[in-house]
DNA sequence: CTCGGGATTGACTGACCAGTCAATCTGTCC
DNA sequence: GGACAGATTGACTGGTCAGTCAATCCCGAG
């Protein structure tokens, strides 16, 4: 056992210093030697844990976009108002970003962004957020909290856009970047599409 | 004379070509020569016109969000409320689609979202994007159309991020596609951004 | 007609790098 | 203590392609 343990760690090891080298150079610019070096391994190891340099991203993302299907899943379920679900939703998007900005980015910048590469192999994954998210368009439209003239597929492309554009904004700088700002965040993107921009006036 | 004028369609012949392939393969998947056999021209020509085949990109790329900052421009002077302006930009947006769905593709596949590649180094010109849509939401706030609590930054990001998602939506048949749905499109990016999802009471 | 220069050709080269593999090491179990 | 299995090593190979270049073509000017 303890040696199955230290090939986990291992493994792990491998896959914490992939995030950082396709991080800072991105997969397809870096080299697999480059990971090897990151994680002070041989080369020829990262291939005994792994069947390809594919095979690492492949693993990387769907940990994380499994971590990303139950969290929404569990806030569909509560009984809370729609705007409270998106902005739950989110709010745990900004809090990934938060915790791994780097594997955040991986995953937005080489799979959620990249759709003629990893994107396509994924969709399906990808796409089941969406349907997730228009279900509860869907039920705040059916409860008529919700205007029923947007689709549900529309609005949930409009808010998950909107919130990988904002961490698209932080990845590169477009944005300022703090504790405040991803606070403001998770407030302002809820806002702003369930809200909508213009004033109201009364 | 009209020998540059051939040379001037061999050069355009070679784009068209260009946008065919990377629409279909991407960018970094297809190789030059395929190009150079789209094109129905010899290998070494793609070398007499371009300096390599990143330039090929960057000139597609340069070319039509040229026309984009220009169209963007010219609805910002207009006399007409922040609404319609948005309006008029997502429907320049949705017809630059409609009419070369493509060359949009590229664009958007390959240098806007490929944030880590090509998206790096236009990241001015992809910047000015936001900070002229950032500005029309700006003085909608000075004139008190639009609440100032969300910044106009922070708006310009949600309002393009939509707009992109949706046609990465038509783009990878997560969402229909038809003259139909594109109409609709225009109006509902801009219904849900401004109006937001919510119902409004009264 | 012929001369000059841009247009056009496609075979070739040099670099790069993912993935392989045979050798070596190391901990564990009997 | 020895022998087996998995862990670890890194040199090497095979294939791929971007970019080069010397040769040829062809048009227009004089």
């Amino acid at each position: 056992m303890a040696r199955t343990q230290a090939a986990i760690d291992k493994r792990r090891l491998i896959l914490d210093a992939a995030v950082r080298v396709f991080a800072s150079q991105g997969f397809h610019t870096c080299r697999v030697s480059d990971i090897a070096d990151e994680a002070r391994v041989a080369y020829g190891l990262v291939y005994h844990y792994f069947k390809s340099k594919d095979e690492i991203l492949d693993t990387l993302f769907l940990e994380r976009w499994d971590i990303l299907l139950h969290a929404i899943s569990e806030v569909d379920v509560l009984d809370i108002p729609p705007r409270e679900k998106l902005q739950a939703i989110a709010s745990f998007i900004v809090e990934s970003y938060r915790h791994d900005p780097d594997l955040m980015k991986v995953i937005i910048v080489e799979v959620t962004r990249a759709a003629n590469t990893f994107g396509r192999t994924h969709l399906p994954q990808i796409r089941q957020a969406y349907v997730q998210i228009a279900a509860i368009v869907e039920r705040a439209q059916r409860d008529r909290v919700f205007r029923n003239d947007v689709t549900p597929d529309f609005a949930a492309l409009a808010f998950y856009g909107a919130v990988e554009q904002v961490l698209t904004g932080w990845i590169f700088s477009l944005l300022p970047v703090g504790d405040r700002e991803y606070e403001d965040a998770k407030t302002l993107i809820v806002e702003t599409i369930c809200g909508g921009l213009e004033r109201v006036e009364g």
